[in-house]
DNA sequence: CCGATGACCTGACCGC
DNA sequence: TGCGGTCAGGTCATCG
């Protein structure tokens, strides 16, 4: 599910919640989920306390005391639940984690498809790996947004998904941001303009945004940590509407697939 | 080094 | 109702 919005959308809410406890005991029926053996890592995070809650692309990371990291990527249909959440929501039943914190209250994972995971190596371990992760889109101005994504060359979707590249954009917002700034998905990025190149620096900066004010977009399975859907999904202009109306053209939307994944795009104000 | 392709999983949905 | 196919916010390993 989850891109930057989503993520950031869950970081800061753990942020709020539970920042400074402290793990008392976990709980899995998926270790695989887990990438280590059960037992160490069980026995290696009971009685840290979580003292940074951070975010790297689409990677959530807690520092722990004790120099550890957990690290945990969400993957395709992960998300946090924390004390108490919208059971009546079949997407938040599918727990296949849990932590229990200090002040007897439960973090949960759940994970419709399990592709989640979760890691817990030191620090500086974490760190490294984390390396080749590029800068989301806030972290760079659009000069060095534009060298970075011209340097790869390819389609212009492939290339705005690719975390090495920069980070925290997937499927539906790359969508998103080629929709706002008329591009079309399979232009190259040696053939962009610099004027195009701008426009699709600012819409990344805008619609990321404006998704993470909204809380995300649970088209799917996304629930923030009280088990809410986010309003994305409701202003979304191009992903998921195959066959409706263009908002600036009325032409209809088109999806093709590109690379893997389905792209959608309106034809007109799209050109290759 | 690069791109293309399957693998990892489970559930929803559509057409017959 | 049931079956089979397709699709799904993401990465990884493997192969040519």
């Amino acid at each position: 599910m989850p891109e930057f919005p989503e993520v950031e959308t869950t970081r800061k809410s753990l942020e709020s919640k539970v920042l400074n406890r402290t793990f008392v005991d976990v709980w899995t029926d998926e270790p695989k989920i887990i990438k280590k053996d059960w037992s160490s890592f069980r026995k290696e995070i009971i009685g840290k306390k979580i003292v940074r809650i951070w975010r790297k692309g689409k990677n959530l990371i807690f520092d722990l005391s004790g120099g550890l990291s957990m690290l945990t990527h969400l993957k395709l249909t992960g998300h946090y639940l924390y004390d108490r959440w919208n059971e009546k929501d079949p997407m938040n039943s599918f727990v296949h984690a849990k932590f229990i914190l200090d002040n007897g209250k439960t973090l949960a994972l759940s994970d419709l498809r399990k592709f989640a995971k979760i890691e817990l190596k030191k620090k500086e371990e974490i760190e490294k790996d984390l390396e080749k992760i590029g800068p989301d889109p806030f972290q760079i101005g659009s000069e060095e947004f534009e060298a970075k994504i011209r340097k790869k060359r390819g389609k212009i979707k492939q290339v705005l998904m690719d975390q090495t590249v920069v980070s925290g954009i997937g499927n539906i917002y790359s969508d998103e941001i080629l929709w706002e700034s008329n591009v079309h998905p399979e232009r190259k990025t040696a053939d962009i303009s610099e004027k195009e190149m701008q426009d699709i620096y600012k819409s990344s900066k805008k619609i990321l945004k404006k998704a993470l004010e909204a809380g995300g977009t649970s088209i799917s399975d996304f629930r923030n940590t009280e088990g809410i859907k986010g309003k994305f999904g409701e202003i979304k202009k191009a992903y998921g509407r195959e066959g409706q109306k263009c908002f600036r053209c009325s032409s209809l939307i088109k999806r093709k697939k590109i690379g893997q994944r389905s792209a959608h795009f309106c034809p007109s104000c799209q050109k290759l």
